[in-house]
DNA sequence: ACCTGAACACCGTTCAAGT
DNA sequence: ACCTGAACACCGTTCAAGT
């Protein structure tokens, strides 16, 4: 867990609320799952009036915004960790892998991370929180070391939506139940989506 | 739209309860999304108490799973129409370009049918309903007419996960705006698609 | 500046009672 | 069998008032 609960003080009260507020969001996510995660269930869990976290987010909205930015830099670590010491295809296949188990292992996190409209997580000037594009940046350093085949009149531009998308793609079939990996024959998550990569990757 | 309000009779009262509950689900769905999806809401616009629809759906649910059966059975008539006349290759085109125009015109209604977890819809038998699968279905009809390229080791069996996964994909980025074909030099959605099925198909 | 208490307009769901 | 009215236990949000 990324989010320290207390600090320094003992108290929320004169400290940092807005933290614990967001620590205790991903909490009751991982714990019960998105239907659970209201706000005066935060507040309560979290030993404050209900009306508390209006003086730190403006609304629901805010507040989940700021917990996709907190998952989305946990989500990032997962990936860098799991390519960590690769090389080239490897490394590519490792985010690959990262992301898949991050979503497995974070399904209401991960659901609510990617099925947030961009225009509702615009900050006050308007623009998209750049820690957003976290998993987007580290896929195409990735591809940048190690692209995908390309055939024929495929450019390599292509490489990037393709590659996101089959990830992405592959990470929601698998929360959602649609897809197993024992379907075709596979013990783990791992081997599956090694052998999916097995079709553009050098491998 | 596939849904007849009214059938014969004048009123709901002794008429199809349920199949207008459902109707009117899916044009609030399509109109204002789903935070306005309330069964309250539901049953005040068709004139009938708070109370009624627990008469025909034992929870919010049970609703929402036959909304996304009525949603499954006109995307999979829309990716019919699309590759409708093809063979081929060009039916395999036409199918995930149907997929995804389909939710990108209904994206709350695609987002409802493609973030249920399956264990939520199960029927009384425990089983999914069969229509839950027309689309992979489709899309499996498609493949063993023109196979997704392969390379090296990779097993012709994967087609299926990797193809959908990608349309699958393609769909969500596109709906949550992270994603647009303009990003990448194409002026709609029907070139950009086709440009990344130019990775996968021998067109 | 940050928090509380009380209120407003909503929810999903249940259940006795009506037809 | 199908529907209503009223109720229960919740929501998100606001706002005056307290510290």
């Amino acid at each position: 867990m990324r989010i320290n609960e207390t600090k320094g003080s003992d108290h929320y009260h004169h400290g940092d609320l807005r933290r614990a507020l967001i620590g205790r969001a991903i909490n009751i996510l991982e714990s019960e799952g998105e239907a659970a995660l209201t706000m005066r269930r935060i507040a309560r869990d979290v030993g404050v009036s209900q009306a508390a976290p209006y003086s730190h987010f403006k609304s629901k909205k805010d507040l989940l915004t700021a917990v996709c930015v907190e998952g989305t830099v946990w989500f990032g670590d997962s990936m860098k960790a799991r390519a960590a010491g690769k090389q080239g295809l490897e490394y590519l296949a490792g985010l690959a892998v990262g992301h898949v188990q991050f979503a497995l292992e974070h399904p209401a996190l991960f659901r609510l991370m990617s099925t947030r409209p961009i225009s509702e997580s615009l900050d006050a000037q308007g623009n998209l929180p750049e820690i957003f594009n976290e998993g987007y940046q580290l896929m195409l350093s990735g591809l940048a070391a190690a692209p995908l085949k390309h055939f024929g009149s495929a450019e390599r531009q292509l490489d990037a939506p393709i590659a996101w998308a089959q990830i992405y793609g592959i990470s929601n079939l698998l929360i959602e139940g649609r897809i197993t990996p024992e379907t075709f024959g596979f013990d783990n998550v791992e081997e599956f989506v090694n052998a999916l990569l097995g079709h553009f990757l050098h491998l």
